[in-house]
DNA sequence: TAAGTTTGTAAATTGATTAAACAAACTTAG
DNA sequence: CTAAGTTTGTTTAATCAATTTACAAACTTA
């Protein structure tokens, strides 16, 4: 039963209308709204007075008349409620809690040692009750948990396979709502980062993009038309896993050849780890080596410049997105990192798409995933029809 | 300015909706279809009876009483208008003439010798018009033009870049839509095969799919969401550009170790004429070879279909779409292809995605592309709200 | 000070959906 | 063969969000 049209679904549509304009062009008045909306005054009159009601807008004053009656200047109420987020990682928790607004109020991460599901989601459900704590009153209190895993999930927030955790067939959303009573997303780390990227980050401007997480492995987030593509079977895309060298190095994958085995930061470290002689390198270490002027740690962040163009330019000329954001910590590495990449893509790409395409490194950094997370909590909040109608 | 929402929006959502079950699931009742889309009997029978005005859909007579009165079944009128498709080869010019149902009238395939741009017109011209004089009189005639291109255009119908032809920045469309004074379309020939079959072909069921178009290389087009991908600079997707082979042969692209360099028509057949030491072979007479049991021809048809298979499982891994169609004049090899081709992807996919993946061949064949580019000129007939909205 | 602008609200109108009622057409149980 | 129940499709009145038009308030500028 598809949905249909209704008056309801009109006034919906225009009210969340009306809020995005105030979300992202703040302070803006209410005939400034109508014109750019192509709503009449009345109705955005309207509109906003209900919105005034539900909390979510401020008026903050009148504002400079160009030649008439002052505008009445509105102002999203980003603290009208609260969000967690939350990115697990394999050794770590990192939550934030935020406003609506995506700013961060709270920030916290813990380290987990992962010796069993349990423990896990014990201490999960600590982490999250800490920043909850945190979250000042308001309007709507906390209004939902965004939760970034190293994994793949179904759409009802059980976590299908994560293996770098040992996880299979966990329910963990519903664990985490019955904990909190609150709504709980649960999507890949890669996918929340390309969201965060998007609603947050480098990607604002962007209506394609891929993330790419690079860490142990390579995770892909592809936004495709302002949307989170999540692929046929929640699996979205995992560029990580496409073959780069037909007859490579076998991956546990079962294919040969994947990029990760070249691209990803295990692929440096075990590499620099044998060159260098040094089995407790990392890459922190390694960047202090090329500051120092090591040659060798210098042709490594230059082999794997190389590497990572070759998987940036089959993304970009596999599907073409508008950008492609790195992220993780490999953001870090950047100063050395750049220029190789960026030769290699020169030199491997197309003119014509690459001329339209921005390669960027993250800028919210080690962020993403756990504001991608908060961001999927918001908009579930928006979505639920809850605020917009009545 | 966003598009906003009136009473308009309304009845546009809903008529959609129904001539959707019209089309789509006919012989129906309006009662059938009002339980089905969840809108009352009133609005459906009220959107019904304008439709019916409009010429799009014809009561056929009573249908099977279910024990009571007998249902005023509906039919979707087809024949209400006619639209035109066309297939641009480097050497063919394929045209066909359907009805509003993708039901062809008419066929005819031209040979043409690419000489000039403008001689090209000509011959195309030359060939919609044979192909309109066709068209049996109807409430619309001639509703519109797609035309699938071996290149890239932008979304007005200049074709931007196609290689093979020679042609860079040529106004097809306006020069079409000048001729024939309907709206035309014009896109890549993968992108109209994709939507070819997800319209009338093997991909009806999918929601994501990825076209293959291999011939002289390999062209890709995605559907997302049932909607077709168009990547960020209209240039949406080649993965036949994308290197399975870190330093593998050059392309000229730019990148080295194409997808294409391996696994297209061309490449084969290349590998085929040293190998079998005859200048002069095609494909078909390799089929024959095979078909006589000519180990090395064989031999060639299993090595290509691991090539195809790597790419197969790049594209799995990838973007993980929920169907894979192998086009173009392939399908002929389909009997020696399969076998190899599936092993290469059972041996190198990821168990968990491959389980809820389709790999098929085209069932079109030759026709994905004409019948997509047919589907464009249906759809941006049925998207301007000329016939929807009152 | 008067004229013109801009903002935001109010009242009347429009039009598509819905809910409720109903007539017509049909099946089936007795 | 009749009466009761079902199903279909239309009619009528009510609902409600947007629009159109009008207007008061607040401001700038000549």
């Amino acid at each position: 039963m598809r949905k249909t049209g209704d008056l309801n679904l009109v006034k919906e549509i225009n009210k969340s209308i009306v809020l995005d304009y105030i979300r992202h062009q703040s302070p803006i008045s209410r005939a400034r709204i109508a014109e750019l909306a192509g709503l009449t005054k009345a109705t955005v009159s309207s509109l906003v007075n209900e919105l005034i009601g539900s909390r979510l807008v401020q008026e903050i004053g009148a504002g400079a008349s160009s030649g008439g009656r002052k505008p009445m200047m509105l102002l999203f109420n980003g603290t009208a409620g609260y969000s967690i987020g939350v990115d697990l990682g394999v050794d770590y928790i990192l939550v934030v809690l935020t406003d609506l607004s995506g700013r961060i109020v709270f920030e916290r991460r813990h380290a987990h040692a992962n010796t069993s599901v349990e423990r896990v989601i014990d201490a999960l459900k600590a982490a999250i009750r800490e920043a909850a704590d945190q979250a000042p009153a308001s309007a709507y209190g906390i209004i939902g948990i965004g939760i970034g895993i190293p994994g793949i999930s179904d759409g009802q927030g059980r976590v299908l396979f994560a293996p770098n955790l040992g996880w299979e067939n966990v329910p963990l959303g519903p664990a985490i709502e019955e904990a909190f009573g609150v709504p709980v997303v649960i999507d890949n780390e890669a996918n929340a980062g390309a969201v965060g990227e998007l609603q947050f980050g480098t990607g604002q401007a962007a209506d394609n993009l891929v993330y790419l997480s690079i860490g142990s492995g390579i995770g892909t987030g592809i936004v495709l038309n302002k949307e989170l593509y999540r692929g046929s079977s929640g699996f979205s895309g995992e560029f990580g896993h496409t073959s780069i060298e037909l007859e490579g190095k076998p991956c546990r994958c079962g294919n040969r050849g994947c990029w990760e085995l070249y691209a990803s930061e295990s692929a440096l470290l075990e590499e620099a780890r044998k060159q260098l002689e040094d089995r407790g390198l990392d890459v922190g270490r390694l960047i202090r080596l090329a500051e120092q002027g090591d040659e060798a740690a210098i042709r490594l962040f230059e082999r794997w410049g190389f590497y990572l163009g070759i998987g940036i330019v089959n993304i970009m000329n596999g599907i073409n997105p508008g950008l492609i954001v790195i992220g993780g910590k490999l953001a870090e590495a950047e100063q050395w990192l750049k220029a190789p990449l960026l030769a290699a893509v020169e030199r491997r790409s197309m003119p014509y798409p690459r001329a339209g395409m921005g390669l960027k490194f993250s800028g919210l950094g080690a962020r993403s995933t756990v504001l991608g997370a908060c961001s999927f909590a918001i908009s579930k909040f928006f979505a639920s029809t809850k605020v917009l109608v009545n």
